[in-house]
DNA sequence: ATCCATTGGTCTGTTTCCAGACTTTTGACG
DNA sequence: CGTCAAAAGTCTGGAAACAGACCAATGGAT
């Protein structure tokens, strides 16, 4: 009998370097806006123990972005390691860049998971019976992307996606979502905020969240999937 | 405007000790029978490698393996780590038990991740245009099953499943699986191989691969989804 | 009977990372 | 204007993990 592979289950245990992969961790978080410009990220001793590292490992990665100018640490009582970012306006050149700077096979293996992870999590949603408090959240995310400023759009729309995810209580979801959305951030921020496909989007967005208030799985999943495949459609043009 | 959580962002860098991280996978690996009892791990420099890690933490690992009696380890040459390691044929009461080892709120988390991200693989592969080999290994996968003994029924339903997730050729989504499969490996072993259960779990493995070979994403994911409630629900029943 | 490639076993020095105590700065508040 | 709590900044000793070289055993091949 041939041993069936399996191989994914030797895969690495340890992710590498704890000061890169924080300097990764955060710099994704400043990007994405979970903290956005401005605020602050919560004090060092509370973000090692939420990160699972030592203060010094979290200290290096801070001072690397503030030398690179991602962050403005000021000491004393109401002090902090502020945010600096602003999402750039993308360029015509970026987006071919950013997808170029990912290899061929990691892009489609990035879309493909987000697929299946952003349309699971919507139908497992879309299964359960919300409180009143959770259709609410979902409502007010929804909101808040379509009366977002261009500059707060990203942020909004990343939020609305994995709040999809958050409410459906499963945290593993959540982290996978997460991480797939984090896979593909960059190349989301060099597609230009356009009119056109905001309106898109939004009618999608009103779309998916119907489905899940309305308890249907099915269309649920159908919204997000056509949702997505949009962007990967766009992303995956680039790669001719 | 306040902020969107997006909590899970911030979640650990990395999981803790690289030690019993290790020890942990490599458990489970034979749990799952990735490799079989009699077989031997790959050799000490190569595992390492493949686990990102020092052969000296590995080493560690496997001692503490060693001495728990699920490795023999011989040295010299055609020496190695052997499996020593046949699946407990359960009883009365383990599952009870094994579910009340898990949370009740990780055991739901569990659940519903599995359900969406294997879901979500038999439905990207159901898209996916098959090579002859690839449709070749599927229905080798479920032959295998269906032919298994007793004893290795389990290790082939594993290697089903994730051969799934394998052919989508996301080597994230395959992870994902594989993780989700670790975290109810113990809950699935402690459930008694009936005859009745494995003709039932084979109609249902049989229509798994119909539907992906027929290019039926939707009918894909739904025979999935009814495969997978099957045992959700059975796990569920021990949570009263 | 011998060889020797392959594998586990051991040792040493280095780097990374951690835990925790301590110091300094700051600005809102009384 | 001084207080003081909350934050960043600093220091030290130790544990964990690594990299790499080297040793020892084993058993099939010659």
């Amino acid at each position: 009998m041939d041993a069936p592979s399996m191989l994914p289950l030797l895969r690495p245990v340890r992710s590498g370097n704890a000061f890169e992969e924080t300097v990764e961790r955060l710099l994704q978080a400043i990007k994405l806006g979970v903290v956005p410009h401005g605020e602050k990220l919560p004090p060092e001793r509370e973000l090692a123990a939420q990160l699972g590292i030592s203060r010094v490992t979290l200290r290096e990665a801070i001072r690397a972005l503030q030398d690179a100018a991602f962050l403005d640490v000021r000491r004393g009582r109401y002090g902090g390691a502020f945010v600096v970012y602003e999402p750039p306006r993308p360029e015509s050149g970026d987006l071919r860049r950013a997808v170029a700077a990912m290899g061929q096979g990691d892009l489609e293996d990035a879309l493909t998971f987000r697929m299946a992870v952003e349309c699971g999590a919507a139908e497992v949603l879309a299964s359960a019976e919300l409180t009143p408090a959770q259709r609410a959240t979902l409502v007010r995310r929804l909101e808040d992307v379509n009366e977002a400023a261009p500059e707060d759009y990203r942020r909004l729309d990343t939020a609305f996606h994995l709040s999809i995810a958050e409410l459906t209580g499963s945290s593993l979801l959540a982290a996978a979502c997460a991480d797939a959305r984090l896979r593909v951030t960059d190349l989301l921020n060099a597609i230009p905020v356009l009119g056109p496909n905001i309106e898109h989007a939004s009618v999608q967005h009103a779309a998916i969240v119907e489905a899940i208030l309305a308890r249907d799985p099915d269309a649920a999943r159908r919204a997000v999937a056509e949702h997505l495949e949009g962007t990967a459609a766009l992303l995956r043009g680039f790669l001719a």
